[in-house]
RNA sequence: GCGCCCGUAGCUCAGUCGGAUAGAGCACCAGAUUCCUAAUCUGGGGGUCACAGGUUCGAAUCCUGUCGGGCGCGCCA
């Protein structure tokens, strides 16, 4: 609807040479705005201001010479100059009615952009180690990114979503002892569980399920352990573990015990409605060369030096504080080589903007990683972080405490189990990826007029109810004959509805070219309130036909941009409550 | 110490590229149901946008500083 008013005033504009130079600086689009006082019309622009300057004119004398060059169009009722110099637009309530039809015909599609091929965007989330399973704070990293694909999408962009799995290194061993050690107890044998092993009970069920041929009891594991380093304690069984067992023996447990858990959050996700187009290992970075891959374009553009047996990445070349370390004095080759070759894989598959979505502990990778980029050859803009930051439950008002080190957390499933889906995903996307998120699991769980998720459902519920009430007094509706009764549509709250739902497509632009789904929830949260209000003190079906069938089509409208804003935040639009 | 995020109503939060009189919900107060779910609606009180400067036609928004809160710093992963 936005483009009906930004096409009126650049066709005035074409028509004011004189302006041509100072216009070409300032696009039209960018200066159009919604009113927030239904006084000064639905649009205003404030371009005269943004000219009056460069044009060395009075705004409001430019405005005036705008409106003297907008043609009468019926989608426009009347323009005027207000204030320090806005225009304010007072479109038609035929261009209204239009836009409701355009909701009908277009249905699902209301909202979307033309899908475009480029840029091809890998968006990459969650990405949580295959150590364990997910908790609260990794559940918002899942509605985040999947929400964030949904809006991409939306917004026409061709987009991929991954999940990294941190498979490789050293905390793959530890997994792998502890998983032996809970066996070996399961054989009953006595052990001294490592204070830096994986201490949850899910191991133990690992134990229990996987495919132990080959894996033999030993006794020996925990003689003479070096005494005070948990460190040490834990490097010291993994080695003996690995030698009881033979290193193919043991491998086989570490990996049958990581894909297990990496199962399980792929099983966790799927329910709660965030699925991923790629599995990426990052084992496969090394056993298909990619780190050495990746280390030889970097060393060729003279960014690697060598120091103190280590091989460094001139990294405050590209603004980081420090070099940093890509392979060790030992030979090992450090998580952040892995991070570059992986990020250097993800634009060698042909993906043009790259999307992180990482916890906020993320933060300095960004430099990082983006000046490895830039050493090989791509521009670090084409990698965007999203830091998410960390969530805090709160329960009768009490913040729930949670460690992740002592094994006392909050799983996902805890939370999905204890709100549901659709509140999880809904109170997740609430707030700015940048912002701490208080989660209130009796708001959440509320069935009530405070629970905001239930207050949009029941808008779509009701709705959906208009609908069978029809059927139950024989009456029928038709979309198409519906669309000549339009005009019966006059009354302040229809204004503000049809104002509303004419906003969706801005809404989902905004969210998605921003990542700021917090967007698209407050609007429907607004949304909401505009039709309870309406909905309340209209009560139509015993109306006559035309008055009836207009305010059934507005409802319909209603509903579609209901159902098409919920999908895209992953939350269920139903048809009772 | 250095870096990042933040500070808006009693509470939880919106506030788009710098726009017109800073908005919602909760809580509080007063009302609405012979009705297409009251999981709803109507009305009311409530603000030094942390503080101090600066930029300009215009600042909650941008810049600098101060105060307050959160997070992060590794040849860990």
């Amino acid at each position: 609807m936005k483009t009906i008013v930004s096409q009126i005033l650049t066709n005035a504009l074409a028509g004011l040479p004189e302006l041509a130079d100072v216009v070409s600086d300032h696009p039209v689009e960018g200066t159009i705005e919604r009113t927030r006082d239904p006084s000064h019309g639905d649009f205003a622009s404030n371009i005269a201001m943004r000219l009056a300057k460069p044009a060395r004119m009075s705004p409001r004398d430019i405005a005036a010479k705008i409106i003297e060059n907008i043609a009468t169009n019926e989608q426009l009722d009347s323009v005027e100059i207000a204030g320090p110099g806005f225009i304010n637009f007072h479109l038609s309530a035929a261009a209204f009615h239009g836009e409701l039809g355009t909701i009908l015909d277009q249905g699902v599609c209301y909202g979307r952009q033309e899908a475009r091929d480029q840029p091809r965007v890998l968006l990459e989330f969650v990405s949580a180690n295959p150590t364990g399973p997910l908790h609260v704070g990794h559940g918002r990293l899942a509605a985040f990114g999947a929400t964030v694909g949904n809006l991409l999408e939306a917004a026409g962009y061709p987009v991929e979503r991954e999940y990294y799995v941190n498979d490789a290194g050293r905390q793959m061993d530890i997994l792998g002892v502890s998983v032996y050690l809970r066996w070996l107890e399961s054989q009953g044998t006595e052990t001294a569980f490592p204070e830096a092993g994986y201490r949850g009970d899910y191991i133990r069920d690992i134990a229990s399920e996987i495919d132990t041929g080959g894996i033999v009891v030993t006794s020996n594991l925990f003689d003479d352990l070096p005494e005070g380093d948990k460190e040490e304690v834990i490097e010291t069984l993994i080695a003996r573990a690995k030698e009881a067992l033979g290193s193919g023996v043991f491998n086989k447990l570490r990996q049958q015990s990581l894909e297990s858990i990496r199962a399980d959050i792929e099983d966790d996700l799927a329910e709660f409605g965030v699925t991923f187009d790629h599995w990426f290992s990052e084992q496969s970075l090394t056993t298909e060369g990619r780190i050495d891959d990746a280390l030889a374009v970097l060393e060729k553009s003279g960014m690697v030096y060598e120091k103190d047996g280590a091989k460094w990445f001139r990294a405050t070349e590209f603004g980081d504080e420090k070099d940093r370390v890509v392979v060790r004095a030992n030979g090992v080759k450090t998580y952040f080589a892995s991070d570059i070759a992986y990020h250097f894989d993800k634009r060698k598959r042909g993906f043009d903007l790259l999307i992180d979505i990482l916890g906020a502990d993320h933060h300095g990778y960004i430099t990082r990683v983006g000046g490895g980029l830039a050493a090989m050859g791509y521009s670090a803009k084409d990698l965007v972080v999203d830091l998410v930051q960390f969530v805090a439950l709160y329960r009768d008002g009490e913040k729930v405490a949670m460690t992740t080190r002592g094994g006392k957390f909050i799983t996902l499933r805890q939370l999905r189990d204890e709100v549901g889906n659709d509140a999880a995903r809904f109170f997740y996307v609430s707030r700015g990826h940048d912002q701490h998120l208080d989660f209130d699991l009796d708001v959440a769980k509320s069935e009530s007029n405070d629970n905001p998720v239930y207050y949009i459902q029941y808008a779509h519920a009701r709705i959906s109810n208009v609908f069978v009430k029809l059927a139950e007094k024989s009456l029928a509706w038709d979309k198409k004959f519906a669309r000549d009764t339009l005009s019966a549509l006059t009354s302040e709250g229809e204004k503000a509805l049809m104002t509303a739902l004419s906003r969706y497509p801005e809404i989902i632009d905004l969210a998605a070219n921003n990542r700021a789904p917090q967007h698209l929830v407050h609007y429907l949260r607004d949304l909401a309130a505009d039709f309870h209000s309406w909905y309340n003190n209209n009560k139509f079906i015993d109306d006559p036909d035309e008055v009836r069938d207009a305010r059934l089509a507005l409802c319909a409208a209603t509903r579609v941009v209901i159902a098409n804003g919920l999908t895209i935040l992953g939350v269920s639009a139903p048809e009772t409550m």
